[in-house]
DNA sequence: CATAGGATCGCCT
DNA sequence: GGCGATCCTATGT
């Protein structure tokens, strides 16, 4: 069921960050089984991309695991706040990844609302990128470069039918540091889903 | 060691 | 749509 390391090892990390749409994210995390099937995505393109923050072959601490070989997480707090889970594509040092930004939960709904402190579902419950690691139990702590064929995160195909007309591109968000490529069509969101 | 700022969110008006 | 929360990371002295 979970998708294969060769899966991860394509060249082509805008094509994957689309390709990614319909597949299912999947944790086990303090024995609760979560899950949401991913609607939105954006690809990072690694040394070339003003937004990567592998830009320019730069390699710290925190980013030395987007240099890991394609099938990674790569997962770092935002804004001193929130944990951002990314899938490493692509062979080991070239630093590409995708940024899973929203989901619709699928299995351990209740396990969900309650780590988002909600009481019912609705259409903005995991529609962020720190959304989707609270409501699965991501920590950057703790699930930062994990092979994503282990037991604690990975991602399945569900065999969700995505229609590629209701994919909606467009350029990424929040990344008006990065100049031109702030203007990328790298941002991909799934409007529907079939099956 | 000091400091600025960030691939966001939720609550406020 | 504006803003504060909150703390790690990266960079510079």
């Amino acid at each position: 069921m979970k998708l294969p390391s060769g899966y991860f090892q394509g060249t082509d990390v805008v094509l994957l960050a689309r390709d990614l749409l319909g597949k299912v994210l999947v944790t086990c995390v303090d024995g609760h089984r979560t899950s949401g099937i991913i609607t939105e995505t954006e690809a990072y393109a690694g040394v070339t991309d003003r937004a990567s923050h592998a830009y320019g072959g730069r390699r710290t601490p925190r980013t030395s695991t987007m240099y890991l070989p394609g099938g990674h997480s790569y997962v770092y707090l935002c804004y001193g706040i929130h944990s951002l889970f990314n899938v490493v594509t692509g062979p080991a040092h070239v630093p590409h990844a995708v940024l899973v930004r929203a989901i619709r939960p699928l299995e351990g709904t209740g396990v969900i609302l309650h780590r988002r402190r909600a009481s019912k579902l609705s259409p903005t419950l995991c529609n962020g990128p720190g959304k989707v690691c609270s409501a699965l139990g991501i920590d950057y702590r703790r699930h930062d470069s994990l092979s994503l064929l282990g037991d604690e995160v990975w991602i399945e195909d569900g065999g969700y039918d995505v229609n590629r007309d209701t994919v909606t591109v467009g350029p990424r968000i929040g990344v008006d540091y990065a100049g031109d490529d702030a203007l990328l069509p790298y941002r991909f969101v799934l409007d529907t889903i079939r099956g």
